[in-house]
DNA sequence: GCCTTCATGTAAGAAGTTACATGATTTC
DNA sequence: GAAATCATGTAACTTCTTACATGAAGGC
C-alpha cells in the first residue's frame, strides 16, 4: 500500500478534477486552459488515452450519454479506489521543487552585456506578454469570484491569487530591467 | 534564412554556453546544476547525444585532449555557423509564456477546504524546501559576486537575482497561507 | 586503498506535442 | 448556411528521465 515511487502526475490531476463532479474528456481538456492551466497543461491527445488507462485500472468509470440525437459523450466519475489513489497522492510529501524553464531568462543570460541594443525591445515584448496575462488573470478573478464566494471554492481562489502574484513579481522584475537597460 | 519554426531549445542553450569559452560535455552538464539550473535542466544522457548532433550540423567542433595519461575529453567550441544560429535564436521573438508546472499548488487546489488538517504540515514542508533553496541561492550570490564584479557578468547576476526574487515571492505567499490555514 | 569527481556514452521507457482523422451540435 | 464549439480518438514524433555501462584521475 505504501506506493512510494508513483509518478504520472497527470492521472492524479484527472482524478482530482473528478472528485466533486463527473466530467467528460472534453470538460477535462477545457479545465486545463481555464482553472488550473497556470500550473499544469495537457492536450486532449494525452488526456483521452489516460482516461482509458484509468478506466482499465478501475480508478474511474463512465456512462455514455447522447447529446442531441447521435453525439455520444462519455461522462467519467471517480470510483472508490480512484478516490483512495487521489488521497494517497495528495498525502505523499513533496521532496523536490520543480524546475521552471524560462527561455526568455536564458536569452537574457546569453546576451550578458547591459548595453546590448536588442535588450530594450526584448524586455518590452516580455512586459507586453506578462501584462496581457496578468489582465487575463484579473478578469478571471472578477468573473469567477464576483462577490464573496471565495470560501466556497478556496482552492480555486488560492491558485488564481498565486498566479496573479507570480505575474506581478515577474513584471516588477522586468520593469526594474528597463531602468538599467 | 527566416527559420520561423525552430525548436529544440536545448541545442541553443548549449551553443550559448560555448559562446565565450570552450567546454566539455561534462562542463555543460555541470553548468545545468549551477549557473542556469534554475531556468533549465538537462541530464548528461540528453547532452551527449545533442553534442553529437550539433557536431554533425557543423555548429560546434571539438578537439580531444588527454587528462593524465589516458582519460580522453572532448573540448567543444562554437563554429561561425553555430554562432550565427545562436544569434538567430536570441533574436527570434518569444510569443508565448511557459507553463510552470507546480504539483504542490495542484494538491492545494484539490484539497479545497481551508480547514483541512493536512494543510499546515504540507505548507510547512513547502516552506522548508523553498527556504533551503533561497539560502542556497543567497550563498551562490555571495560566492559568485563577492565584490562588485556584477557588470562583468551581468547575465549571470540577473538570472540569480530573478531566481532569488521568485523564491521570496513564493515564500511570502506560503507564509500568507499559514495565517489562514 | 577508498571515495569522490571527472569523463563519456547508450538503451529503454515515460511524458508531452503536433498532426491526422472524423463528425455532431449550437449559435449567429 | 457558415463558423465555432462540442466530442473522441490515433499516429508519429520530440523531449526528458532512469537505468545500464565503463573507466580514469585526484584527494585524503
Amino acid at each position: 500500500m505504501f506506493n512510494i515511487a508513483q509518478k504520472n502526475t497527470l492521472q492524479y490531476i484527472i482524478l482530482g478534477m473528478l472528485q466533486d463532479d463527473e466530467k467528460t474528456g472534453y470538460d477535462i481538456k477545457t479545465a486545463f486552459t481555464t482553472e488550473i492551466g497556470e500550473f499544469w497543461q495537457a492536450k486532449h491527445s494525452q488526456i483521452y488515452p489516460e482516461l482509458s488507462k484509468l478506466t482499465k485500472k478501475g480508478w474511474i468509470d463512465f456512462q455514455t450519454e447522447i447529446v442531441g440525437t447521435k453525439l455520444e459523450k462519455k461522462v467519467y466519475s471517480l470510483t472508490k479506489t480512484g478516490r483512495m489513489a487521489l488521497l494517497e497522492w495528495i498525502n505523499e510529501p513533496l521532496t523536490e521543487l520543480p524546475t521552471n524553464k524560462d527561455e526568455f531568462v536564458l536569452k537574457l543570460y546569453f546576451i550578458r552585456s547591459i548595453d546590448d541594443q536588442r535588450l530594450p525591445e526584448m524586455i518590452q515584448q516580455q512586459i507586453d506578454l506578462h501584462q496581457k496575462k496578468l489582465e487575463h488573470l484579473e478578469d478571471r478573478k472578477i468573473a469567477v469570484f464576483p462577490d464573496k464566494k471565495i470560501k466556497e471554492n478556496y482552492g480555486h481562489y488560492l491558485i488564481l491569487m498565486h498566479a496573479i502574484h507570480r505575474e506581478e513579481e515577474y513584471l516588477s522584475w522586468l520593469e526594474s530591467l528597463t531602468k538599467r537597460a
